[in-house]
RNA sequence: GGCCCCAUGGUCAAGAGGUUUAAGACGAGACCCUCUCAAGGUCUAAUCUCGGGUUCGAUUCCCGAUGGGGUCACCA
């Protein structure tokens, strides 16, 4: 009696009772109203989250939410060899971060939705419904070749310049009969389970991108391996299943997976599954050596997300880059609107960028800075103190308890047309308003002061005296910054640069002169923010305790 | 190398046959403003890869070349 390919798939799957049709019943069709899409971002917890990854999430997040589909998360953690513990739930944190919740699916310590289990290394029952059946059919069958024998294979095929792969006649296990795979498998050799195309590679199949529109490409001939030997499907069949399974609508991936979706094709043709929509989004580059690559997470560390989060990048302004990336319209559509607010955003597919992109750290500076600059002082606060937390201590020493002066000083020219914008992440926030507290400026000064060499000690001193003798900034700004001017006369110094410049002879300096002095006393720097309101948050015994110290210095 | 994708300034890009002496933003430079640094204002430089077609006319359509990118695993 010979063996068929019936009782070889009742041999190898022999728990397996289901069929395709009972998986069906099992995941029902949603519900959705028109024009809903379900989509999905499908991580690998190989390593850290990198940009391209939140580029995609963000994009498949958004679209769920203007459609009001829905937007999962399934892990794809197939490949136990390259596994990194952790990284999953890691993932999921950083993607919460920049508030991409996933309406369903994995994650990180629970699932949630009625499509699972979303991970894939515990559906090993579906796959195996699906395999059983195509191997019923003859579309699978075992291989066993070794990877030594796969790498001969492939040597071949070069020296005869032929397209390498598993397929037609080198597809060595294709034509074995079942009795004789039967034997093997009893013999205990190790084995894959190959998908049997029947596509030609001559033909050419027609693959409609949402984004590039139709792409015509070769069709599908390889015997690609649908379950490893460790009995895990790969990405190929996966994706079919689960994505039919889990009812997606469109799946959107990057740029790099368009050269296998002809494989796709021909897994969800032979399982009769209805085909999803496809849109592939281009691939974020840097620049290596004036090379442009693909960012990838191996080589380029620096495309963490969890960096850009330490060095205190807004998720605002990454989700803005981000964006503009997406639509290049966002960032006028920013100007217009006097938002950054992505989920106001009208995003479309068709102003969808068909050309990698370079990774622009400028922009993305940019948006940080407008993005810090737009928000109230209480809001940089709370940020700061959120991000200090974790990423540094001696800020968040600094800060936790003196809400009140360390929001005044982050007022200072806050808001209006003319806002200050010099913060581009929360890390900068730091040495530029540390002066302010005590113990800082102690640190700052006590190597001395950096008062201009050509000025002589004793006019500085003489002034500065005068200054705290005299001045009285309970006033407004402008009449106070005049009666720094009528200081600086009082020393022989010009009101005005333009009138020192006419007469440089005239005079020992000018007005901008006379208040350097001051700001170099009271924040060791040449440069602050408006020394007028330096000088009221400060209040002025502290102002005159440092203008005493940087006289004493002087001699 | 085969196959696929792409092709406007340094970067992101408007443009969808004549209305373009080719928008805008970032970046760069200059000037103005100014008590420093930022910010702000004004201005400048900088682009249609190259050949063939089609057309009265091509940045725009077609073909080819060139260039860039992607992909060719028991990785996703």
């Amino acid at each position: 009696m010979s063996v068929t390919f019936n009782d070889l798939a009742e041999y190898i799957f022999p728990d397996v009772k289901e069929t395709i049709s009972d998986l069906e019943k099992r995941f029902p069709k949603r519900n959705l109203k028109d024009g809903a899409l379900v989509v999905r971002f499908a991580p690998s917890p190989t390593g850290f989250l990198h940009l391209g990854s939140l580029f995609t999430s963000l994009i498949n997040s958004k679209i769920a939410k203007d459609t009001g589909g829905v937007f999962y998360v399934r892990l794809e953690d197939t490949d136990t060899k390259r596994e990194i513990s952790g990284s999953a739930k890691e993932l999921i944190d950083q993607l919460s971060y920049f508030d991409i919740i996933p309406d369903e699916g994995y994650l990180g310590d629970k699932e949630k939705g009625d499509y699972g289990p979303y991970q894939q290394s515990h559906r090993a029952d579906i796959y195996k419904v699906c395999i059983k059946e195509l191997m019923k059919q003859g579309r699978a069958y075992p291989c066993f070749c070794t990877a030594k024998e796969l790498e001969e294979i492939r040597e071949v095929q070069e020296a005869n310049k032929e397209i390498p792969g598993y397929y037609g006649g080198y597809a060595v296990y294709r034509n074995t009969t079942p009795e004789e795979a039967l034997e093997k498998i009893k013999a205990g050799t190790p084995y894959v389970i190959r998908f049997r195309s029947l596509g030609n590679h001559l033909n050419k199949i027609v693959i409609h991108d949402l984004i590039r529109g139709d792409i015509a490409i070769a069709e599908n001939d390889l015997d690609v391996v649908i379950m490893k030997s460790d009995g895990l499907p790969t990405y190929h069949f996966a994706h079919a299943v689960d994505d039919h399974f889990m009812r997606t609508t469109t799946v959107i991936r990057g740029e790099e997976w368009i050269a296998s979706a002809p494989i796709h094709v021909d897994l969800f043709n032979a399982l009769g599954f209805p085909l999803v929509n496809y849109a592939h989004l281009p691939v974020i580059m840097k620049l290596d050596n004036g090379n442009k690559r693909k960012l990838s997470k191996r080589k380029d560390p620096e495309a963490s997300v969890a960096l850009f989060i330490e060095k205190g990048f807004p998720k605002e302004a990454l989700e803005a880059y981000l964006m503009s990336i997406a639509n290049s319209n966002f960032e006028e559509w920013t100007l217009e609107n006097k938002t950054f607010d992505i989920s106001k955003f009208p995003f479309t597919f068709e102003k969808m960028s068909l050309d990698g992109v370079l990774f622009d750290q400028d922009k993305l500076n940019y948006f940080s800075k407008e993005i810090i600059a737009s928000w109230s002082a209480n809001e940089v606060y709370n940020r700061l103190l959120e991000w200090s937390k974790q990423y540094d201590k001696v800020l968040y020493e600094h800060i936790e308890n003196t809400k009140e002066f360390t929001t005044s000083i982050l007022n200072i020219e806050r808001g209006g047309e003319k806002a200050r914008k010099d913060f581009i992440s929360y890390s900068d926030v730091y040495p530029s308003i540390k002066f302010f507290f005590n113990d800082e400026y102690e640190n700052i000064v006590k190597d001395g002061y950096p008062f201009n060499d050509f000025m002589e000690p004793g006019l500085i001193k003489e002034v500065l005296e005068d200054f705290m003798s005299s001045n009285d900034y309970s006033l407004p700004n402008d009449l106070w910054f005049n009666t720094v001017k009528e200081l600086g006369v009082r020393h022989k110094f010009a009101e005005s640069n333009k009138i020192f410049k006419q007469n440089k002879d005239a005079y020992k300096g000018h007005v901008g002169d006379v208040a350097e002095m001051i700001r170099v006393a009271v924040t060791g720097s040449k440069n602050s923010p408006n020394l007028h309101s330096v000088l009221t948050i400060l209040g002025k015994e502290e102002v005159n305790r440092r203008i005493n110290k940087a006289i004493e210095n002087l001699k």
